[in-house]
DNA sequence: ATTGCTTCCTGAGCGC
DNA sequence: TGCGCTCAGGAAGCAA
C-alpha cells in the first residue's frame, strides 16, 4: 500500500507529536507482521518523541531514549486522536501525557512496530538503498546499478535494496512515463532512459506527496485524510491510456502490471 | 547467488 | 443472500 509518498506524508502529518511524552502503551493485538514485543510498553513509557522520520517505506520514531521503527505493510495507518475513535481494526494505541493518542490501524497486519535501543545495525535499515529524493540518485548511478543485473526492470524498481521507496503503483507509472517495456531487463537500460528515469521518478514522487500521495482504497495520513494523486495514474488501474491504447495487466512475480505494448518499448522518443 | 512461489491477514468486488 | 473465487500501496522466507 504506502509507497515513499504516502509514508512521507504520514511523517509529515505526525508532526505534532514531537514533545510529547509517552503515559501508556495499549497493545490491542499482537500479532502484526513482527509481533508486538512483549516488553514495548515497559521501554516505550515516559519516554518523549523528538522527531518523526522516513527512511525508505519505514518510519522511524526518534525518542529522547531509542527508537520506534514502523512499517504499514499494506494498511497500517497512524493516526493522531483526542479521544479513542473505537475500531476493531486497531492494533496499538499509545497515549500521551498530554491525553492525546498515537493509533496504530491495520486491518491486514502486514505491518508492524518495534522498539529499539540503537539504529546500528538495523536489519531492516542496514538493507535499505538509495533515497531516491536525495542527490544520490542520478541517472548515472541508476545506469552504474542496473549493470549486469538480470532481473526484469520491474523487480529492479520494487527492490528496496538498491533504490527505496517504489511500489507497484509508482513502478507502473514510471515504466509508463519512460516507454519502459516492463519485461525488459534492468540491464537492458540505456543511459538515457536511466536519466529519464532518474528524472520521472523525482519528479512523481514528489508530485505525488504535494497532492498528499494515492489513495487507492485505505491509505489515510495521520490527519484520516485522503490523498489524491490516484486521479493522475497514466497506467495503473486503467483501461485504455490517454492516448487511447489499451493498457494491458499483466502478472509479474505474482504482482499486476499495467502496460501500453504500444509505447513501452524502450525506445526513447 | 538468483529466481519465483508461498505466506502472513482481512475485506471488496465479481459472477453465478 | 450467499458462496467461491480473485485481487489488493509489502516483503520475508523458502525451495528449486
Amino acid at each position: 500500500m504506502p509507497e515513499l509518498p504516502e509514508v512521507q506524508c504520514v511523517v509529515d502529518t505526525l508532526k505534532p507529536i514531537n514533545l510529547k511524552e509517552i503515559e501508556d502503551v495499549i497493545v490491542l493485538d499482537k500479532k502484526l507482521r513482527e509481533p508486538v514485543q512483549n516488553d514495548l510498553k515497559s521501554n516505550l513509557k515516559d519516554k518523549k518523541i523528538l522527531e518523526v522520520q522516513r527512511r525508505g517505506k519505514f518510519i522511524i520514531f526518534k525518542l529522547n531514549n531509542g527508537f520506534i521503527v514502523s512499517h504499514l505493510g499494506m494498511t497500517g495507518k497512524f493516526l493522531i486522536q483526542k479521544s479513542i475513535i473505537e475500531n476493531k481494526f486497531n492494533r496499538i494505541i499509545i497515549k500521551f501525557k498530554d491525553n492525546t493518542y498515537l493509533i496504530y490501524n491495520d486491518i491486514r497486519k502486514f505491518g508492524f512496530i518495534t522498539y529499539e535501543n540503537n539504529m546500528e545495525d538495523n536489519k531492516y535499515i542496514k538493507k535499505l538503498g538509495i533515497e531516491p529524493l536525495s542527490d544520490n540518485l542520478n541517472g548515472e548511478v541508476l545506469f552504474n546499478l542496473s549493470r549486469n543485473n538480470k532481473k526484469n526492470i520491474k523487480q529492479f524498481l520494487l527492490d528496496q535494496s538498491y533504490i527505496v521507496g517504489l511500489g507497484n503503483i509508482y513502478v507502473i507509472e514510471l515504466m509508463y512515463l519512460c516507454g519502459i517495456d516492463p519485461l525488459s531487463k534492468a540491464k537492458d537500460l540505456t543511459k538515457d532512459i536511466c536519466n529519464k528515469l532518474s528524472s520521472e521518478i523525482k519528479r512523481i514522487l514528489t508530485d505525488s506527496i504535494k497532492l498528499g500521495g494515492s489513495s487507492i482504497s485505505d491509505y489515510r495520513d495521520a490527519n484520516d485524510k485522503e490523498g489524491s494523486f490516484q486521479d493522475n495514474f497514466f497506467a495503473y488501474g486503467r483501461k485504455f491510456d490517454d492516448k487511447g491504447h489499451k493498457i494491458e495487466r499483466i502478472k509479474q512475480n505474482g504482482r499486476s502490471t499495467y502496460y501500453c505494448p504500444i509505447c513501452q518499448n524502450n525506445n526513447l522518443t
